[in-house]
DNA sequence: GAACCACAATTAGTGTTT
DNA sequence: AAACACTAATTGTGGTTC
């Protein structure tokens, strides 16, 4: 080793020392290299001092306030998982993955609700034109009139049958059950929702569009219609 | 002042390589 | 099996917004 190696060496332990007094005068606010204003430094030191205690104090309810804020988030989370229907290893699941799915899912609810509503629409639209045809009977011919009781019911029947495939109850309120699953989109529709179904293999790329419906079990939804 | 956000550092879990 | 790389979650912190 070469002295000027050595002298290389000593320059460096003795920044290092110099880093580490100063680091330790800020952390402690003691050390002035002034020692003519004692009293003055005293009073700053215990300034400082109250000042960093209290920085401490704030710092630690921060901490908890920010713990707890986290802890309300993971929460919420974990309910938005149980609400949404994953895939078989639904163990495995990133915080990413969870909030495309749920996004993916509330497309397809919108998509189902949406075709309700259209086939809704129809279904009171045929029931007023049956309506129509049943009221021109009654007025227009005796003999439609005389006919048995229940028939102008059977061609309604018969002729909502094609739309509808079971009896459906007068009352109010009427409950369709829809199997999301099962619910055929057209080409334009799917696009939109496998787009926005991702599955946790993509949580890098979420902009790729997966066309498969991977992640999702079948899932019945009931919807509430009100006429 | 509480809540939110972004960033960096740390930790834990998992897959791959040697 | 140990070492390593990678990823996601967690935590602490300071700044910003309302």
């Amino acid at each position: 080793m070469t002295a000027v190696q050595l002298i290389n060496i000593q320059r460096l332990l003795e920044a290092a020392e110099y880093l580490e007094r100063r680091e330790r005068e800020c952390e402690h606010g003691y050390a002035s290299t002034f020692p003519s204003n004692q009293n003055t430094n005293y009073q700053r030191q215990r300034k400082f001092r109250n000042k960093k205690f209290s920085s401490n104090h704030n710092r630690s309810t921060h901490n908890e306030l920010e713990k707890n804020r986290r802890a309300h988030l993971r929460l919420c989370l974990e309910r938005l998982k149980a609400l949404i229907p994953l895939g078989p290893d639904c163990n495995r699941h990133t915080t990413l993955g969870l909030l495309n799915k749920a996004k993916a899912h509330i497309k397809k609810l919108e998509e189902v609700d949406r075709k309700s509503q259209y086939q809704l629409e129809s279904l009171e639209r045929e029931q007023r034109h049956l309506q129509r045809q049943l009221e021109l009977l009654r007025g227009g011919s005796g003999v439609a009139a005389q006919s048995s009781p229940g028939e102008g019911e059977r061609i309604r029947m018969d002729s909502v049958g094609s739309t509808l495939c079971s009896d459906r109850s007068d009352s109010d309120q009427e409950e369709i059950e829809v199997d999301v699953e099962s619910t055929e989109f057209s080409h334009g529709e799917l696009d939109s929702v496998s787009t926005a179904s991702t599955s946790d293999l993509d949580d890098h790329s979420s902009l790729q569009s997966m066309a498969s419906d991977e992640g999702y079990s079948s899932c019945s939804v009931k919807l509430a219609f009100s006429s």
